[in-house]
DNA sequence: CGGATAACTTAGTAGAGGTAAG
DNA sequence: CTTACCTCTACTAAGTTATCCG
């Protein structure tokens, strides 16, 4: 652990080290070539007269990109080809939009399904009933156990319940005497049906989901077609927040048109409202990218309606953080000495500033904004509070905080021997648990102090311009040589840094123990296979041990208690499998018993039996071998056998086996720690590109689907030497 | 100026969907 | 073909930052 923190600080003086080398030589061509893609239309004569054609076409540009592509029905709206008007207060012309989707309305529960009260089922107006609902599905979730949550809950329930007219049969005081269970195994059923339904009425069920959103999916942003994203309001539900959030469980209420305002072009129709229904309000604003919001009435926060990840608003954004981040690289230096210089800083404000400055740097920490006290108390860098830090001298601390979503953040790392003394001055005498460590700090102080040295430049672009500066090094390190396969596990490697810098994590899957050990007994009766094939290669001629001493090393290595081990679990499995085949055809049998005539159903019966003890018996034989086998330490020989064809079967074991081991080592390493995050937010995409690009890897082992398409400016403009 | 708010990005997770193993 | 597992997408909560407003 400490280990890894020393290099991170010997990392950033490397780096620092390294830039000055770097900006003292004379301008590479790289730096040429940079400007240049920044003002394309500065580029060579070719790509300016097509910029001209283009631009007398304006309106039939759709038609000009349509027809150089003949794969696809590719109308993409190629942004990328031309950066130099991104900026600027206005975001559109025009607008048009089929407003959003509604949730559908409330399904009462079958008369049969019922809250029960004090022992006895009781009858709830539909208004309450769909409350108690929303409990009742959350039952067997860590939700429902939440003191925090049930108390929320409840208060909201029966808050509806009084607005609905309450419960006739019983007076609904306390959550205790409270039982959902049976509307629990309701939806539980209801799951279960769904699941159980024939492929072909999934399929017809979803086509008719598509259908009746297909309207919703697109809107027109200046006459081009693009996609939305979150078109369907947010369905009434509990509200789920993240760690000890004060409000969690909160009934999060059903939203209406009357409390959405669309936001379209001034001639663009305004989408018909459903009916019996109006839209709250109607906006022309141009200058935001929202097409629709509405107030939510938990935090009373703003929910917007937005293009999706694909479209051109977001993938320009994108864009321009990445280049905003690749534009600190020029002041990064600059930076660092001022706040190295002014960590000594006689003003305490300009102090507390250099330490912060330096915790985002070299830690990657959260600017850190105050909070409400309902919300969940989690800190970023400012707000971190004296019981956050422990100090070890001589130069050790020790932090220990909950972050954004409540996700731990514990290091024990050394710093700087003067940021140590620092924090040990911001924790001195008056100070005690609860207070501030930043006491003169808040996020827009320090964005003002980061403006000084590049316009645009706040907290966050330090995540970004880190995060995509550690995959760049990472990448440099990875040796271009080996399979796909190997080379995905590399890139990942890569990208795990990355994650375990930005801190991100993911709950362990609740297999992942079990998972393991599987593997694990896996591999190891691959390398039984393996090594009894070797030692029958051994039985049928002796004297190739001599000549291949190496090959047959391991033989060895199989114990004869071992194997006899593995023959025992291996025997197990194989008839806990048949037994558990043979309680299944029985089920299924039984299931079918209503449409078969008696004697189809007694010949299939006797055919299932029939067939489960040929299994047993063939299974029996295979294991009184193995055992035998085992014990005596001699294999049998098949008369098949040659020793070509059993070296290529150890071949393809050999193969298997260090496939499943790098599958094992990746499932291990990534178990807390989650990569998704790193790669869609903070790892420019075009260095992925490049790597796929330069390490013949094909993109769509790096990408998925929807990253393929968010990142479509990314892939179509980076090549195997682009460099962050 | 400072707190509130608007508008945007970043985040983990539930559940859908896909795929390999049996 | 089914099951089990794993990956991906959709969802929406939780951040950051700029700006508004008294």
């Amino acid at each position: 652990m400490t280990e890894t923190v020393v290099k991170k600080e010997k990392k950033v003086v490397d780096s620092i080290k390294k830039r000055k080398i770097k900006s003292e030589t004379s301008p590479t061509k790289k730096m040429k070539k940079e400007k240049d893609s920044k003002k394309p239309s500065k580029n060579g004569a070719k790509k300016e007269i097509k910029d001209e054609v283009k631009e007398e076409f304006k309106d039939e540009v759709k038609d000009d990109d349509s027809s150089n592509s003949d794969d696809e029905n590719d109308d993409t709206f190629k942004w990328w080809e031309n950066t130099d008007d991104m900026d600027g207060e206005v975001k559109w012309e025009n607008l048009e939009h089929n407003g959003v989707l509604f949730p559908p309305e409330y399904e009462p529960l079958p008369k049969n399904v019922k809250l029960y009260y004090d022992g006895k089922p009781v009858t709830l107006p539909k208004e309450a009933e769909e409350v108690a609902g929303f409990f009742g599905a959350l039952l067997e979730s860590d939700h429902a156990k939440n003191p925090t949550f049930q108390k929320n809950f409840f208060r909201d329930f029966k808050e509806v319940l009084q607005e609905s007219g309450g419960c006739p049969d019983a007076d609904i005081q306390e959550f205790s005497k409270c039982d959902f269970s049976k509307i629990f195994q309701h939806f539980d059923k209801l799951r279960e049906e769904k699941k159980a339904l024939p492929p072909k009425e999934k399929k017809k069920i979803k086509e008719e989901k598509e259908a009746s959103e297909e309207k919703y999916k697109f809107c027109l942003l200046n006459g081009r077609k693009e996609q939305v994203g979150n078109f369907r309001i947010e369905p009434p539900g509990l509200f789920r927040g993240r760690g000890a959030h004060p409000k969690t469980g909160t009934l999060k209420r059903r939203v209406y048109p009357e409390s959405i305002t669309l936001n379209l072009g001034k001639d663009a129709p305004i989408p018909p409202p459903p009916a019996g229904h109006q839209w709250g309000d109607i906006k022309h604003d141009n200058t935001v990218t929202w097409l629709a919001m509405w107030k939510e009435n938990i935090m009373g926060s703003v929910k917007y309606v937005r293009f999706s990840q694909n479209s051109s608003f977001k993938g320009m954004s994108d864009f321009k953080k990445f280049e905003k981040a690749r534009e600190l690289k020029k002041h990064v230096d600059k930076i660092r000495n001022d706040y190295r210089s002014k960590l000594k800083s006689s003003l305490m404000i300009d102090r507390q500033i250099a330490t912060a400055t330096y915790l985002i740097d070299v830690f990657a920490l959260r600017a850190g904004g105050e909070k409400r006290d309902d919300e969940a108390d989690t800190v970023g860098c400012c707000s971190l509070r004296f019981e956050h830090i422990f100090l070890k001298p001589p130069s050790t601390v020790i932090f220990d905080f909950l972050g954004k979503d409540s996700i731990r953040f514990y290091q024990e790392v050394q710093v700087d021997t003067q940021v140590f003394k620092n924090l040990k001055i911001f924790k001195k005498d008056p100070k005690k648990p609860g207070d501030d460590l930043f006491d003169r700090l808040d996020p827009s102080i320090l964005n003002k102090y980061f403006q000084e040295f590049m316009p645009g430049l706040t907290a966050k672009v330090f995540r970004t311009y880190n995060a995509s500066k550690t995959m760049q090094d990472q990448i440099d390190l990875i040796p271009n040589e080996g399979t796909v396969n190997e080379k995905v596990v590399a890139f990942n490697a890569a990208n795990r840094e990355v994650a375990i810098l930005c801190n991100h994590q993911r709950t362990i899957p609740k297999a992942h123990q079990a998972g393991v050990q599987k593997i694990n007994e896996k591999i190891e009766e691959m390398i039984w296979q393996k090594i009894k094939l070797k030692r029958i290669m051994l039985q049928l001629d002796k004297t190739m041990k001599k000549k291949e001493l190496e090959y047959f090393e391991e033989i060895d290595d199989l114990t004869k208690e071992k194997e006899m081990e593995i023959v025992e679990r291996w025997s197990q499995k194989e008839l806990d499998r048949i037994s558990k085949k043979f309680e299944k055809d029985k089920e299924k049998l039984k299931f079918e018993k209503k449409e078969l005539s008696p004697e189809d159903y007694k010949v299939k019966s006797t055919e299932i039996k029939e067939d489960h003890k040929k299994k047993l018996e063939s299974a029996k034989a295979l294991i009184k071998q193995y055992k035998s086998e085992a014990k005596k330490q001699k294999y049998e020989e098949k008369s098949t056998y040659t020793a070509e064809k059993l070296k290529a079967q150890i071949d393809k074991l050999e193969e298997r086996i260090k496939n499943t081991s790098l599958q094992l080592k990746d499932k291990e390493e990534n178990s807390t720690v989650s990569l998704g995050t790193s790669k869609m937010n903070y790892i420019d995409p075009r260095l992925t590109v490049m790597f796929a690009k330069k390490f013949n890897v094909p993109i769509e082992k790096l990408f998925t689907k929807t990253l393929r398409e968010k990142f479509a400016w990314a892939i179509e403009s980076a090549d195997a030497d682009w460099k962050f």
